[in-house]
DNA sequence: CGCCGATCTAGAACAAGTTTCAGAGTTGAT
DNA sequence: ATCAACTCTGAAACTTGTTCTAGATCGGCG
């Protein structure tokens, strides 16, 4: 049961460094071959370009070693996506974004991160699609991803110690942010209304914590 | 090419009646037949049961046939979706919510849509997973889901004639309804999680239309 | 009735995700 | 250095969505 092996051997993971096992260096060498060679199928040609046999080869791979390594095209893609949004993290982390109110600042990010998955919509859309179709065994990986766009957002929000309330608005501006995304993709918004979503979705925050008035 | 004999002739479509081609009665019943195969289906297994070859056989009309009634197991997952949408909104319009403001109703609107989806959440999971994993191909299909998700929060909210704004809430609305539903289906929120996102974003329906003050 | 074009059927064929397996290569511990 | 265990490779096989083909049916019309 390869699919096991994954779970328990040949999957560093994500939360900084690598809690599972180590992974000798050519193993990681592997892992980054894999994504970038995902990252570069799926940029042109979009989510059906990202065929399992193709990035095995162009990563010089087997298929076998692929599928250890990501147990399958969804995981790879989420994989993907929590990569690519921790070079994004570290990017905003550099240049925080302006603004008075947090609702200003939240939307000015997530604008900011529209407009980077705008200069690779097929990247994007096959990202994207994977996040939203994957089922109950891709909920860990799918789970950080999630984890990791909150953060994004509560480090634009400034808060120091979100409320619960704070944290519902913070996850509904997150689907809102997934949601419009994949509408644009699909061709079915114009940039425009993701920009208004986007906005109006933002006051909640606004909403729940006004500069300094509402306490509990 | 059977797909484009879809579009121009086997597709009754769905604003209420049939504009594309008549249809006729044996035409509309497997139609039918189809439809509830692959509710049937769904609703055992979810996505993954819903298999084309099975549905074939279980609506007893040739594979080639089917897919010349739904071009793509996406198009049929959304035609089911948008089919059960009707139902439920019939059902709704018979006892439309109680509650003192729009977000209330709408809310109460929502959980109840949630519950009956709950019934059944192997078909939902199908359902929605479709719809978010449609891609261009099918964007006309998924458009009239839309439009029939916004027509059921716009009824609840009774607003007359809504504003720009208003309509963007409604959407934002709408994309939180989805994402929170898959979120729930992929077991990573529970159903607590689910009422406080709804009724934190059916806030925003308030913000740009309390009860009677603010009209531009 | 008998014919025509469109529709339906049965089944083969193809494509891409996934699994499997035998053998070669690496690694780590002794 | 050597052995055992684990990992990687290459290729074939299997599954399920999708397409294609040849022939049977159907519905309308002269």
């Amino acid at each position: 049961m390869p699919a096991d092996a994954h779970r328990t051997k040949a999957a560093p993971d994500a939360g900084r460094a690598e809690p599972a096992s180590p992974l000798t260096e050519r193993q990681e060498a592997r892992r980054r071959r894999i994504l970038e060679a995902c990252a570069r199928l799926a940029s042109r040609g979009g989510f059906d370009a990202v065929q399992m046999r193709e990035v095995a080869e162009s990563s010089q791979v087997a298929l076998g070693t692929l599928y250890r390594y990501f147990p399958s095209k969804i995981h790879l893609l989420v994989a993907t996506m929590q990569d690519q949004l921790e070079h994004l993290h570290a990017t905003l982390r550099k240049k925080p974004p302006a603004g008075e109110t947090a609702a200003e600042r939240v939307a000015g990010t997530l604008m900011r991160a529209f407009r980077a998955l705008q200069r690779d919509p097929l990247l994007a859309d096959a990202m994207v699609r994977a996040l939203t179709f994957a089922d109950r065994s891709v909920s860990a990986e799918v789970e950080q991803v999630f984890r990791r766009t909150t953060a994004i957002i509560l480090d634009a929000t400034d808060l120091a110690d979100p409320t619960p309330e704070q944290l519902s608005a913070v996850r509904v501006i997150g689907h809102t942010w997934h949601s419009t995304l994949i509408t644009w993709l699909s061709g079915r918004a114009s940039i425009e209304q993701v920009g208004a979503d986007i906005e109006t979705v933002c006051r909640l925050i606004d909403l729940t914590a006004p500069p300094r008035s509402r306490q509990s």
